[in-house]
DNA sequence: GTTAGCACTCTGAACCTTCGAGTGCTAACC
DNA sequence: GGTTAGCACTCGAAGGTTCAGAGTGCTAAC
């Protein structure tokens, strides 16, 4: 459908887009053939962008300003236009930069992922945290705090943690709390995390365990240990997106910094790119986030074996330079994958 | 040195501030008379002001423009003129049903509180995660992962979870991970984590370790666990400090959401709260980051027991309602204490 | 010591003008 | 028929002017 552009309707809605992203302004008959080095007058070339906004890909703000690139010309030139560069030597080597001076916490490196994304990037950079559901289960621990109270600690095969604190009302003795996990860990050896679930409540109906009371207090508290949490959202460099001409309005800024309060809608949005093999992107109102309108997201899902664990991106201004970010997004995922995977 | 002021002086003060706490702007001497029961005219208002700012009480930002009072006047407000009142019921059980929602997930409750702490003061919540340093070991666990891969979680005695992921060279049998486990439990149990290290270092010299490759294993590997990284802030409803019409202007808004994303200096500032007995504030410029010279700090240490874990609070405006978010600071952090504290 | 009166200052809003960039249309050109 | 020059027109941004309102400081009277 798109395809009915010729080849110069082509160039001279790219031309314009690229200024746009440059300038964050309207642009105009002229500056087209200026910057560009086409032969043509501007007459012509305005002739041609009137058909382009007839068509969608252009906006005009007012009469006598220029012309700004629509979600839609931007969603082709994304999927038609851009040549993706492969990712600058020199961008690569800070990415490993960072992740050289890195603990080996898994939180801290989640977050210097999305710490790197935004410096690199000078946009915004999102990582969200391993679900543990796609998850696969390595092994649960309690331990025995003050009083009725038991941490339990739940890992996954790829390291990722996730502990909380269980209220039984009658103490335990350690003895048995070793017992316990032992036994499960040995129930829910190599299953996934959803597995896991239904095994557990399998496991409960069984008859040996009705009557083990050992065993059906532990499956009780694996339960309350595996009820997932909110998933966790690394985001960093808002600021960055304040400097971004066209948010230097206060209504606009409030507007945004809202949409990232609400981290639910985030993920939601970044959920669904789960499943994608690779670069994923979402320009301006695709991201159904209508706060988000002027955004877009560049998403690329990372991973431990053939494992998806998570999804990471970056958010900027639809205007922003994909050709740029987007090979920062898809090695700095394949680095994170590394670094989680089994290496 | 405060204490020259006469009677009619501290009044005329204190209209002053609370009214510009109210609206934000300058007071002039008329709204003084008028909105305060006080029976005199506004020409003797002035005489007083004149006073006030030659103290250094008040500021006019330019001639025409009633006065504004300084965080001098802050300073001396809060220490000599506000009484805290003890919290709103209706707060006290809005903290309440938050926490009750809650799961059990230490990290998730701090993050609440934050929380907690943004949406009823209106400002901005924080809470600095308990540091290791200051808390009592409970127990470390080995869990192998793939390849030559050691997931170490360390337990302290309120719950607090952390864990990293350590590369041995060699791999190491689970047997000998649980073994080295139980002889570093043993070993280290009851100690606070700053004598744990040092006792690292000690058993490290001693001989009947440094023959036995298992237990200098453990360990080495216990003394990369050790190594904290950097404390863990959670920050909730930045948006908020947005609807104070004295930040509505970009280059301020900029300012001060630079101010956070160096949390680093955030973390500086609350550390040295650890100590306090209860409530801190700081005012304006006190706070010696200088991009945060128009917001208070109020916060407050919270603690497992006698043993202090660390601190939250609510970052404000300085003119915000001191008499109001001194209560909920105080009051969540009891909250907060009691939840992760010996119940 | 307190107050009324008054001249003075400063800001912010409203309004106007001007300038420049850009458009769309028409008519001429190749 | 596509391309271009020419021209009238539109709109917003920037700067200047005016005006009202709020507030001050001073002086003189109470």
């Amino acid at each position: 459908m798109g395809d009915t552009l010729t080849e110069r309707s082509r160039q001279i809605l790219e031309a314009i887009i690229e200024d746009y992203i440059k300038t964050a302004e309207p642009v105009g008959s002229r500056s087209v053939t200026r910057r560009h080095g086409l032969t043509l007058s501007p007459a012509t070339v305005r002739n041609v962008m009137s058909d382009l906004e007839e068509l969608g890909f252009l906006a005009s703000p007012h009469t006598s300003a220029g012309r700004v690139p629509t979600d839609k010309a931007f969603r082709f030139y994304v999927d038609s236009l851009l040549q993706v560069r492969s990712i600058d030597e020199e961008q690569r080597d800070e990415i490993r930069r960072h992740y050289r001076g890195q603990g080996h916490d898994v939180g801290e490196i989640l977050k210097e992922t999305s710490r790197i994304l935004s410096s690199i990037s000078h946009y915004i950079g999102i990582v969200v945290a391993p679900r543990f559901t796609a998850n696969v289960f390595r092994q649960i621990e309690f331990v025995k705090l003050c009083g009725s109270r038991i941490l339990a600690i739940l890992v996954s095969e790829s390291g990722v943690v996730q502990n909380r604190i269980v209220e039984s009302n009658e103490g335990i003795p350690s003895e048995d709390l070793v017992r316990m996990s032992n036994y499960l860990n040995n129930l829910l050896k190599g299953l996934t995390i959803s597995e896991v679930k239904n095994r557990i409540l399998q496991e409960m109906e069984s008859d040996k365990v009705r009557y083990d009371e050992l065993m059906s207090r532990a499956l009780k508290l694996s339960e309350l240990t595996l009820d997932e949490p909110d998933a966790e959202v690394f985001i960093e460099g808002q600021v960055n997106i304040l400097e971004q001409p066209e948010f230097a309005d206060v209504d606009k800024m409030k507007e945004i910094f809202r949409a990232f309060e609400e981290k639910g809608q985030l993920i939601t949005l970044l959920d669904r790119c789960m499943d994608a093999e690779r670069v994923n992107i979402f320009i301006g109102a695709e991201n159904f986030l209508n706060r988000m309108n002027r955004l877009s997201v560049i998403t690329a899902p990372y991973a431990s074996g053939r494992n998806t664990l998570g999804v990471l991106g970056v958010i900027g201004p639809t205007r922003m330079g994909y050709d740029r970010v987007i090979p920062i997004v898809d090695y700095t995922a394949r680095m994170l994958s590394e670094l989680l995977g089994s290496g």
